[in-house]
DNA sequence: TGCCGATTGATAAATATTCTCAATAAGAAA
DNA sequence: TTTCTTATTGAGAATATTTATCAATCGGCA
């Protein structure tokens, strides 16, 4: 399914600033916020207004072509969702995003919280947080 | 533990508003953002500024008495953090928070994704989302 | 109790997000 | 391809949110 067809299956069009935006999230290898979304833009030269790239990055989001992750810290940012549900493994130093996908390993967990709280569960989120490799090779150099 | 001996161990003084920030956020039954942690303050005739609000909830998290959750739309709120580790369940209709640990369940999950991708995993988020027993009712009830 | 310095409230300043609306461009139809 | 309809856009105004500033206050130890 192309990336058009996904957007106009929804009722959207495919203007060039969504496909700018999506491009940048999808090159990116961590997770960004709307001004770095618009200032990668900028740029590389496009014209593509702030308002437009929350609009999008929303959209995004709805089409669960984008998702929100939330960093250590406590503060978020949007990543391409690569291909329906996965996970996501954050460096918490250099912020680099790695996907998994492997919620199978979590039916039974889930099933459990279900029994016990009287929950439906239908949805969740899994972030791991840690060191790439690069970024322990730099500690151990006492980077 | 008490309250005021977990803020000294860290250096920090229990005042008047960090103890009402962390009575509304234990009272609490939904993640909520620093503006309803003050509306809250304010409705109950307490004078603590937003700012000291803002404060508190850093500092909150800062000490692991409260975190940072992220909603289903990508919002983001507080919740008390009431035991060192653990996890957080949302209801999706009405918001209500369900806490439970089991991390336990993850060590494999989190052993495997090590060993393939090279990180060192030293954390992790886990949020479900699903319907809580009461807006189960109400939907089967068609509300 | 008195003291010292961390903490506060109020508000200014800085950021971030949303709204508005005429102009533009996407995609369907011819 | 050209036309047409209308979703979408950019720019900037309007809001909302978050942070910084600083004299006054308060917490907790001596």
């Amino acid at each position: 399914m192309t990336l058009v067809s996904k957007f106009s299956a929804a009722g959207y069009r495919l203007s060039g600033p969504r496909r700018q935006v999506y491009k940048v999230l999808e090159s990116a290898s961590v997770p960004l916020t709307p001004a770095l979304v618009h200032r990668d833009l900028v740029a590389k030269g496009e014209t593509v207004g702030l308002a437009s790239v929350y609009r999008t990055l929303d959209l995004l989001v709805t089409l669960e072509l984008a998702k929100v992750v939330l960093e250590p810290d406590g503060s978020t940012g949007y990543v391409i969702a690569k291909d329906g549900h996965n996970h996501t493994l954050v460096c918490q130093n250099c912020h680099k995003i790695y996907e998994f996908a492997s919620c199978t390993d979590l039916s039974p967990l889930i099933a459990q919280v279900q029994a016990e709280t009287q929950f439906l569960i239908n949805d969740h989120i899994l972030q791991l947080f840690g060191l790439c490799s690069d970024c322990q090779k730099k500690a151990g150099q006492n980077g």
